[in-house]
DNA sequence: CCCAGTGTCTTTTTT
DNA sequence: AGACACTGGG
């Protein structure tokens, strides 16, 4: 059966493409047709018969689901199959069963900041002291639990960790709390749609039934609960076919599980495995980079990548002096290639570990005149201005949402203060009621004062007129917010700058919900509307027809691919993260982040680390990341920016061999000051000296020292911690203290009139 | 109750 | 550096 589905593919394709029946597992390396498998998949089940209602597709991002849905569409125009992010498809199981979970069909979902303000008071309301934990920390827990799929009766607390007993604590009253809002959090989304399949076996068949295929995209970034929500959806009609590769999980830390691919093949009887091997998109250059650096990790499913690409330029590695410069050279050489025709802007991207690394490179780029857009950075959704008139619409659609009651009541400010919403909160709790029902009685709750009462109804007033315009279009709804609350005025009368954004902000939100509107003239609701607002990303609207230079983390990087891309800042700390060094597991994940950003790149690629990095506000010493050894250097170009000194590989190796354990971010030179002489002839030799400092022996006979003889970036020596690097100073006289880094990893502050802080150096 | 000023801590990544 | 929570004066 030779046609246009199956033209142009390899065999390897084929042969994933023309499978309908029965689970299938496709590994697909980075650029190797994954999702031109998966389409024309989809087509061709359409083709032998599969009804398009019996389909469902998942993925992970809203983005992915886009770009899946309209090639579908391409491939066949009359299908009305359904592809969803694994959020979208739970949100509307649960609108449809919401009972069954104790829910009803108008609930709110929150975004990460509103759940934190639930557990904030449930917190409160069960007294728990958080001496040793943050509110965030004992969230993250909860949040790992539910991914488990551990309900809130079910879990345990471990001895073993301090924040598993505040969580077997808070965790019942938070999600009761939920519940009471009728609301629910992100990772309820799911668990509650498994728990609701695990308890309704009638209900699980049906929905078995109706959704007889299956198909998971990035299958390596799925959880226990997503995996089990697949898996119970795939009983009778065990057709679940799942994409991914395993060395592209990067998700493990909000609970994905390499498990679920790796074990796959246990999972199902008869599970037909295809492996794509083949790239379409690098060079064999940088793909044998890449190959090398994966090579290192211990739990993988060995694939050997190939290409028929021609060689291509050797991949990079540049090592700057200081991250100022190799910001600069970034956006030279950028502004070279365009100047000269060679490239477009579009056709470079700039990777980088954390988002606080992207304003050096967004300066040079702005200097040299380039365009550049950044994706990610603060959500529109999540400012201010936005969730304040969304609170109102929130609370209209969900009068039991306190988390919006309390984020509105006094906004814009009317007077109605903190001890006024807290009695009102306590009335509440005491009464099983909503805060707003509370707010209704407010007049009645003796411990309000008169004044603070005739607020309260003021703004019951205003909230009930509001709600009269719940069935109009979503626009009027917000139209009647912001100018029954003097929302609108507020930003109007000011002058201030910020304002004055703001309310752009507000008009974008405005014509966002004009679309709404326009785009579903019957379905139109005001639930529907936040729920879509709920699930959306900036990212998602990231526009590849704009010509510009992509700035981005790696974790957004994943499926996208540029001409020519630029990794920087490949330091230990950084990458790996700082944070990542308890497991080996954490690592192996943060080899695999360096693996997906490294085959982005189609043509060239270049590395690069700065010995000196300003960073948060600080200028730090770095050590070059331990994943550039792992790399093939005999067949890259290793070179010195810009004519400056650069380490030879022996030399590297000796800097790396030096410290004990990881010894990330040594030293710290002062605060910035705005023209650093960085050309100063011995700063080339910095990091050597660095680290040479380093190895000389703990002399223990080193004398007491005088506060003040002290200094930043000194090494030092302490009974009990060993030997560790000042990395920042503070106070004065008898109260001056230093931060010293420790090299077992621990960073403590001391006061150097009482501490037995020493210098390490024996001079 | 509100505001401004100070101190602390951070975010690694996202639905 | 910047966001955020907390403090104390108005």
């Amino acid at each position: 059966m030779t046609d246009s589905l199956f033209e142009g593919l390899t065999s390897a394709q084929r042969d994933a493409v023309s499978h309908v029946d029965g689970p299938i597992l496709v590994l697909a390396g980075p650029g190797s047709g994954k999702t031109r498998v998966v389409t024309h998949r989809i087509a061709y089940m359409l083709r032998s018969g599969v009804y398009s209602s019996q389909i469902v597709a998942l993925t992970f991002t809203n983005k992915a689901a886009q770009e899946m849905r309209s090639r579908v569409e391409r491939l066949a125009p009359e299908s009305t199959v359904w592809v969803s992010t694994f959020h979208r498809f739970c949100a509307r199981l649960l609108r449809a069963y919401s009972n069954l979970v104790g829910l009803e069909p108008n609930y709110t979902i929150y975004d990460t900041s509103d759940s934190l303000q639930i557990l904030k008071r449930a917190l409160q309301t069960e007294e728990i002291s958080m001496t040793h934990a943050t509110p965030e920390k004992v969230a993250k827990a909860i949040s790992w639990a539910k991914n488990n799929m551990v309900l809130p009766e079910r879990y345990e607390a471990n001895s073993a960790n301090a924040i598993s007993s505040i969580v077997q604590d808070v965790y019942p009253e938070y999600q009761r709390q939920l519940r009471a809002a009728n609301a629910v959090d992100f990772d309820d989304m799911l668990m509650l749609v498994a728990q609701m399949l695990q308890e309704n076996p009638e209900l699980r068949a049906a929905l078995d039934e109706r959704f007889r295929y299956i198909l998971v995209d990035e299958y390596q970034d799925t959880n226990l609960v997503q995996y089990l929500l697949v898996r119970s959806l795939s009983q009778q009609h065990p057709n679940l076919g799942v994409t991914g590769d395993p060395d592209q999980s990067i998700y493990g830390w909000r609970g994905a599980n390499l498990n679920n691919i790796l074990d796959y093949e246990k999972d199902f009887d008869q599970v037909k495995v295809v492996r794509l091997e083949q790239n379409f998109r690098s060079t064999p250059n940088i793909l044998s980079v890449a190959d090398h650096l994966i090579g290192h990790n211990k739990r993988r499913k060995k694939k050997s990548l190939f290409t028929d690409h021609p060689t291509g330029k050797p991949v990079r590695f540049l090592s700057y002096v200081t991250s100022h410069e190799e910001a600069q050279a970034i956006a030279t050489r950028i502004a070279t290639y365009v100047a000269q025709g060679k490239r477009q802007p579009r056709d470079f991207a700039i990777f980088y570990r954390v988002n606080a690394l992207s304003r050096a490179y967004e300066e040079a780029l702005r200097q040299q005149g380039i365009p550049y857009m950044i994706v990610s950075g603060v959500e529109f959704y999540h400012r201010k201005e936005i969730k304040d008139v969304l609170g109102y619409a929130m609370l209209v659609n969900n009068p039991r949402d306190d988390v919006a009651f309390t984020r509105v009541v006094n906004t814009p400010t009317r007077g109605i203060g903190k001890t006024t919403i807290l009695k009102l909160q306590v009335h509440a709790l005491d009464h099983g009621i909503s805060m707003l029902d509370a707010a209704r009685e407010a007049g009645m709750i003796d411990s309000l004062n008169k004044r603070a009462a005739v607020a309260v109804a003021k703004f019951v007033a205003i909230f009930d007129r509001i709600s009269l315009k719940i069935n109009q279009p979503v626009e009027e709804i917000l139209g009647a917010i912001l100018s029954e609350t003097g929302l609108r005025a507020q930003y109007e009368d000011s002058d201030d700058e910020e304002d004055v954004s703001r309310l752009e902000n507000i008009d974008e939100l405005l014509s966002s919900a004009r679309e709404f509107d326009f785009q579903h003239p019957e379905d139109g609701t005001l639930e529907q509307y936040l729920e879509d607002k709920a699930l959306v990303n900036e990212t998602d609207e990231f526009d590849t027809a704009l010509d510009r230079v992509t700035l981005m983390t790696l974790h957004a990087a994943k499926g996208l691919e540029f001409p020519h891309v630029f990794m920087v800042a490949i330091e230990e700390g950084l990458l790996p993260h700082e944070r990542s060094k308890d497991s080996d597991a954490q690592l192996e994940e943060e080899r695999r982040l360096m693996f997906v950003g490294i085959t982005r790149a189609q043509e060239e690629l270049e590395l690069s680390t700065a010995n000196q990095r300003d960073f948060r506000g600080r200028r730090m010493m770095t050590v070059p990341s331990k994943f550039l050894f792992e790399l093939p250097r005999e067949e890259m170009d290793f070179q010195a920016a810009l004519g400056r000194y650069a380490p030879t590989s022996q030399e590297w190796e000796d800097v790396h061999d030096i410290p004990p354990d990881d010894f990330s971010q040594i030293g710290e030179s002062g605060n910035i000051s705005d023209d650093s002489p960085s050309n100063s002839p011995s700063s080339h030799t910095r990091m050597l000296i660095t680290a040479a400092d380093m190895v000389k022996g703990p002399s223990s006979s080193a004398p007491k020292l005088n506060p003040d003889q002290f200094h930043q970036s000194m090494a030092v020596i302490h009974p009990n911690y060993g030997l560790g690097k000042i990395i920042a100073m503070s106070g004065e006289g008898a109260k001056r203290t230093a931060t010293v880094q420790f090299v077992t990893g621990d960073q403590k502050k001391f006061v150097l009139a009482y501490s037995e802080l020493r210098s390490a150096s024996s001079s």
